[in-house]
DNA sequence: CGCATATCGTCAGTATGCTGACTGTTAACG
DNA sequence: CGTTAACAGTCAGCATACTGACGATATGCG
């Protein structure tokens, strides 16, 4: 823990009010609003969130894995996967199965809906991503991206839905 | 909308399974996540959230906004800052009072306990703040916090809760 | 075998965050 | 003056996200 001015960045000019803008916290809150938006504003044909595409994904990459290892995958806590899935699974995007040899686990596929709105959504939900961060030029970009990867595998650990560092 | 390999930034190594890690949306939503986690665990002994906390602050900061006022300074929806004030007054830590000369306005105040609590809670979130960018040296922290507000100021009019840029 | 322990999914409860609709109040305009 | 617009706050409903508890199942060890 350094004792440098907490967080020096000297927002941008005067612009934002108040000390709000120099919390790191709170501009990530923002910044996960703003995403949500933009994901929403680009796949609103498909009335699916975020989260939704993220689990469909990592479904479609890895059929057949359980809900407690897709918490793994997808970062969310397994209350939340459970709730998510349920919702998936009543719109008939995903199928869920008991294994016999296991009768605790609950493998889960894509349907063939499932697949198929993935696919239409592919790339809306790219060019929500890319928008998120479309501020920033090349460079600067590249590096935003690696600082943030870089804090989200140092603080993996904190929480209830760390990710599996394969 | 620039054309290259949606967001370039070899994630690290191979760290992180899966294509998740290359979406900035996925990073922004578990840093956002990891902040939350830290938040509570300096926070634990006061049982305030961050959205909690800042809009204490920015009512200490400006005594006798009115809702609306403060959805911007917060950047939360109305609906959400209704709610999350409620809670407040139902904790005793902020007061409403409607307006006589404008019957439509509920003006915001701390009470005494909420300004003691916000005056006890300073040092352990600034350590959440601190924690959740720690694993960034100097020169590359101000960096990242610098393109991140160039974001949140970009998409700022994105969503349902901007802020007032001043 | 039998008991303790661990694991998986679920549930209830709570908080943030959004949408769309609604009430009450104010302001604007003809 | 009166009708219409706009605005502030609330509400219902839904989705993510977490906590703590629970039941069902599996595994370990004596």
């Amino acid at each position: 823990m350094t004792d440098e001015p907490t967080c020096a960045c000297a927002p941008f000019d005067g612009i934002m009010a108040g000390n709000l803008a120099e919390r790191p916290g709170f501009l990530i809150r923002r910044l996960h609003q703003i995403h949500v938006a933009l994901f929403a504003e680009e796949c609103a044909a498909f009335n699916v969130t975020p989260v939704q595409y993220s689990i469909m994904s990592v479904v479609l990459a890895q059929p057949g894995r359980d809900q407690n290892e897709l918490t793994q995958e997808v970062g969310v806590d397994r209350a939340t996967l459970a709730n998510v899935v349920a919702r998936l699974e009543k719109r008939a995007l995903i199928r869920r199965e008991r294994t016999p040899s296991d009768r605790r686990l609950k493998r889960v596929y894509l349907t063939e809906a499932g697949a198929a709105l993935l696919d239409q959504m592919a790339e809306p939900a790219r060019r929500a991503h890319l928008r998120t961060v479309e501020a920033l030029a090349g460079r600067e970009r590249t590096a935003f991206l690696r600082s943030l990867t870089r804090l989200v595998v140092a603080g993996n650990a904190y929480g209830r839905a760390p990710l599996r560092m394969s």
